[in-house]
RNA sequence: UAAGUAAUUCGCCUUAUCGCUGAGUCUCAGGAAUCAGAGGAAAGUCCGGACACCAAAGUGCAACAUAGUGGCUAACGGCCACCAGUCAUAAGACUAGGAAAAGUGCAACAGAAAGUAUGUACAGGUCAUGCUGUAGUGAAAUCAGGUAAACUCUAUGUGGUGCAAUGCCAUGUAUACCAACGCUUGAGCGCGGCACGUGCGAUAGUUGGAGGGUAGGCAGCUAAAAAGUACUGGUAACAGUAUUUUCAGAUAAAUGAUAAGGGUCCUGAAAACUCGGGAUACAGAAUUCGGCUUAUAGAUUUGCUUUUUAA
């Protein structure tokens, strides 16, 4: 599988996203958290991931979209070892909770500690 | 050459690997290759337009904005030219540059007194009296003047809401519940605030509360007051003509990530060549244009001024 992020896999329904943030449950690695929960969605792409940053933190749109785009970079490289073969459907965000700015190991480093945790818990 | 002053232009590059968005093309309908893909400020949202809707969007008052003269422009609170004033040795910079004979208010120090004024000394004058002159303080002393980045007055201008406008399609629900008022003797709603006025409202509902549903797609959406070049007119802002080009269109929101190398600048060691270290800014389109304001590492070119030296 290519380790590819397009539109199609990301999580964009506005009322999935609240209800994500109502329901769904969380696991964190510093500086990043993750918020999950499982969905119905028949769809070609079972995991559709959306990613955020804080304005409060970041109050410039050059360092959110900075850090946005190494959170996707990093989980684009790194989820199909983790998502290949699942069969459960999810709806993920993952939200950088740090005060400063990253380098993009740190974030590496971070987002597969991160991804591990969450397989373990919902082991398939 | 140095210091200064006013402007101009640019604002990292290359390669590799892995990706993102759009367009048309091909396709075995999985995808593939090709092309295009942030800024000078995209920012602040401070002015002015285009465009859309609000019922036909009226009159007066209030409110706000602007303020030398002339011009430019779609328009402007912007720009250009000129005049005046202030500052600077100069180049140049700055100006909230209409009105004090409409009214109200304010004014340090000095001075007897600064506004319902008139003390002292000397001189003059009268029936009498600060009635008159001089001295003295001050910018100003019964003569009035200053101040409108004080109120005010004058002139001119301003309807409102912003692409989450607006139109269409799809999905879906609740013609239900509570309260108040009302059914032509009219509840209430619209016309930015107030008043007037006016429109809607006769198959009579309206307003408020609490709640239910949708929150997906398409259009608007990028070919335009467009950009480049040349010529012409104009002191200039700018305008005209010819010609060439098509230059982001996302929507939890693309335009990237990583690695290596190279530029540029600063700096240390060297002083023939080089070897280290550091820096590489401000900042990310969201309907769209013209401005203004603010941020900006480092470069770049040009005009002008002053001083010294050289010629």
């Amino acid at each position: 599988m290519k380790a590819s992020y397009t539109t199609k896999e990301k999580l964009k329904s506005k009322k999935q996203i609240e209800q994500l943030f109502a329901e769904g449950s969380s696991i964190s690695s510093f500086p990043l958290r993750l918020v999950y929960m499982s969905t119905t969605n028949e769809d070609n792409f079972p995991v559709k991931t959306g990613v955020s940053v804080s304005k409060k933190h970041f109050k410039k749109a050059v360092d959110r979209n900075r850090i946005k785009r190494l959170l996707r970079e990093a989980y684009r490289l790194h989820k199909n070892a983790f998502f290949n073969n699942i069969t459960t459907h999810y709806a993920l965000m993952i939200l950088y909770i740090g005060n400063d700015m990253p380098s993009f190991s740190q974030v590496e480093k971070a987002m597969l500690l991160l991804l591990k945790k969450f397989s373990d818990k919902n082991p398939q």
